[in-house]
Formats: C-alpha cells, sequence, structure tokens
DNA sequence: GTGAATGCAAAACCTTTGCAACTGG
DNA sequence: CCAGTTGCAAAGGTTTTGCATTCAC
C-alpha cells in the first residue's frame, strides 16, 4: 500500500495547496481508493484501510475523504438511494451505473463534448462542476469472430 | 389544493400503468409538487401537504413520493449531502444548483442534446435515464436598456 | 371483501460532531 | 510547540420498516 513517490507528491502538493496537511491516514485513504478505483462507500475504503492500519476510524475516512475531494483529488459520486461513493479518476468522465449488478463505470467526456454542456446554461449561469450520471443495462455485445457467413 | 381534471386524470392513468392504486395521499403530494415547483425535500411537502391534511404521515409522503417517481410522474433530485429533492417538470432537463442560495434551477435540454449524450456511450450500455448536474454561481445580466452610449 | 395503502412509532442507516489525545511542520 | 488531525463514542438527520387500522377497487 507504498503510494508511489510520483503520485505521492501529487497528494502532497493538492494537500498543501489547499492548506492541509500531509498525514498517514490521509495517504491511507488516497491509495486505497487508488488500488482499487471502483467507485467505493466511505465504508468499504473503512474496511479496506484497516486491513492495512486497523486503527483507522471510520470518522477519519470520512474527514479523510472530504479532505481530498475538497483537494479535487477525488470526486463524490452520489447515486440515489446509495451512499456516497468515491472515485479518483481526474479525466472529465460520466458514470454509469448498472441496474443489474449496481456497479458503476466511468465513461470518458471529451473536451468538445463538456464545452457543449456549458452552452446549456441561461446568460449569467456559470458552472463550477457537471455532473452527468447515466443508469441502465449492460447488454452483451456479439463479439466479432462469432457471426461466420 | 384541487387537481385540475386533465392533471387528475394524468396521475390515475400513471398510477392505473404502473398497477397502483389513486388515493388521496397520492393526489394531495403530486398537488402538492406540482403547487410549488420548487424541488422541495420530502419534509418540505410533509409540512405543506399537512396543511391541506393535517392526519397525513411522514411515512406516507416519502411512499407517495417513491410511488409517483416510479410511474414517471416525478423526479428525484440528489445533490451532494443534501436530502433528496422532487421535482415535477416531466420535460427534459439538468438541474443547476446556486452555491449561494441552494436553489436549483431546471435547465431544458433539446432533443439533440440528449441524443448526442446518449452516444457518448460504449457499445451495449443502453441508458434508461440520464441525469445532468450543474453547481455554479448566477451572476446578474447587464440589463440591455443599461449601457446608453 | 380483500389486498393494498396509511399512520404511527421505532429502527436503520449514513454522516457529522465533541472532545481528549496525538502529531506534523 | 501548538494548531490541525485523529479516534472514539455519541448525536444528528434522513429514510425505511413493522404492524394495526383504514381504504380503494
Amino acid at each position: 500500500m507504498e503510494l508511489e513517490a510520483t503520485t505521492k507528491a501529487r497528494l502532497d502538493e493538492a494537500l498543501a495547496r489547499a492548506g492541509q496537511r500531509s498525514t498517514r491516514q490521509r495517504e491511507l485513504v488516497f491509495a486505497t481508493l487508488l488500488r482499487w478505483m471502483d467507485h467505493p462507500t466511505a465504508d468499504e475504503v473503512f474496511s479496506r484501510a484497516r486491513e492495512q492500519t486497523p486503527t483507522i476510524s471510520l470518522a477519519t475516512v470520512y474527514n479523510c475523504l472530504e479532505t481530498l475531494v475538497g483537494c479535487g483529488l477525488v470526486r463524490a459520486v452520489n447515486y440515489e438511494r446509495e451512499p456516497t461513493r468515491y472515485c479518483p479518476n481526474l479525466n472529465e468522465h460520466a458514470h454509469f451505473q448498472d441496474r443489474v449488478t449496481g456497479r458503476i463505470s466511468d465513461i470518458p467526456l471529451s473536451e468538445s463534448i463538456m464545452a457543449t454542456l456549458r452552452t446549456l446554461l441561461p446568460p449569467g449561469y456559470e458552472a463550477d462542476s457537471l455532473d452527468l450520471y447515466f443508469h441502465g443495462t449492460i447488454r452483451k455485445q456479439p463479439s466479432k469472430s462469432t457471426s461466420k457467413s
């Protein structure tokens, strides 16, 4: 669960920029998110982090997650009737939740679509964040080699 | 708080389609949402509804809201760290929350932008719902008549 | 009449808070 | 050193649940 040097530097910089200290727990929570990348809830992060550091508390996990979100290193993902999930992918992207499994995937968004979305706002409205959530199902695609004819 | 005849018909149809009964409470909750149209929380709907029908319970308001969402007559709006809000606007639209006031406005979405958004999904991904949330600030627009030169 | 919906209270659930102990710069 | 952070436990706010009663069809 060691953070790679460049990643650690990224964390420390972001924290410093926000006037926050670098702590073992923040590093651990960040490392945990990066290791799985599967949009865990705070509680899931807590369980995983506790395997490394059994003394970390749930409240601290919540605090660390909020700090990381505040620094812009992590995004919060809010789907209906579910606890907040956390996502360390910093590329612009939307989220898609599979109705069957509940699993969330990242959908990349291009610069141009982001720009297009901002044009939807009436004059005077200035968005500093934008979240796009899809809900649906995933159909198995026929593999190319399947059809012979 | 009487529901217009055509609106009542719309409610009853939607409920029937979903195999649900038409009840006073569901009608009251729907009427309450339509009357204000300001994205109230369940608790706010409860307060307002109770002015009409003091015997309605909070649990029933939650049930009715869920039923209406299930029927497609109402949309749930989930902003971070806030209770779910409810929106009876059935036109395609995004939501914009003002960071200062917390107020939410509807941003119309054209058919074409909806179509464009769906094309973002990888093959096999089929979205049955899509929610677009903006967060930001609203700057006062200079009124046209202000600049004289 | 009968299963579904309601009202009430209690429980569950997620998240935040208060405070003493600890720690990073 | 000392303000900021942590750990723990308790509280807070939102939503759901269980069950007896009422209601819509």
